[in-house]
DNA sequence: CTTAAACCTTCCCATCATGGCAAGGTCAAG
DNA sequence: CTTGACCTTGCCATGATGGGAAGGTTTAAG
């Protein structure tokens, strides 16, 4: 299987496969005699995982320690688990900064009356900072 | 005032300064005759202005738009509000992915034994997209 | 058989906000 | 006058992704 099909097969771009693989996150493709790269139904399936993987949020590096968990048939649960609960931790905590954001924003949308006048309390407080509701930092 | 001491007053380093300058965002400094380029209060405000809406999650591009409101006295603040309200629907809908992801990884480390067994339903959802509880896209 | 389309290869560049580093000019305090 | 703390510009790197060029291969149609 050329890079296209495996690309079609499996939702990630040739341009992405060279690219995870030029990182190491996927193992040399072997080469056909024409130098083309020639993939099975496995390596598509690892596309397939990693794709998953990056719609769920996890990083590159999550990803790649996920992978060798993956390929390891005898590895611990308690590994795959502990990453998981890491990445969790990790959303939840940008989703509470992203929340307290929006609800200043919110706040702040509300207080602005929003026609043709001049005044307006979002930018009163993106100048005087009113708000230093610090979200983190 | 010197960059370094604009950087100090307002926060934001003075490379970042000198990028805001490049890029347009701010306009160009004067330069003393040694040329250095030399900030006054007003500049400092800017600045700051500048750090509480990155802290706020504003892209680049909607604080330039509202940087240039803010320059303009007469500015309707309609124009403002809008700004501000498209933002809070952008964090909403990201939270609201972020939200989907970490239920999902949730439930799946709720399914996970995480203890020196190999099997795991974490790597099964990966490798088989059980969940295909697409988010986006 | 020839040609054109559709592949493949590598390599370089761009994004965006930010930081780091280097080489060289300037200024203030000792 | 030296030292150290500034300032200047400019280049490189990040990380995931896309764009594109230049050149080789395969395939299908003429």
């Amino acid at each position: 299987m050329n890079i296209g099909a495996a690309a079609g097969a499996s939702g990630v771009t040739a341009k992405m496969i060279r690219h995870y693989e030029a990182i190491g996150l996927l193992r040399p493709a072997p080469r056909r005699p024409n130098d083309y790269r020639d993939y099975g139904e496995r390596d598509v399936h690892e596309l397939r995982f990693i794709k998953r993987a990056r719609r769920l949020g996890f990083s590159m590096d999550e990803i790649g320690a996920l992978l060798m968990l993956w390929r390891d048939r005898a590895r611990p649960s308690r590994e795959v688990r502990r990453i998981a609960e890491a990445h969790v931790g990790d959303l939840q905590a940008r989703i509470a900064e992203m929340q307290a954001m929006a609800k200043t924003l919110a706040q702040l949308v509300r207080a602005c009356h929003g026609d043709d006048r001049p005044d307006c309390p979002i930018l009163d407080d993106l100048a005087l900072g009113g708000s230093e509701n610090r979200v983190s930092e």
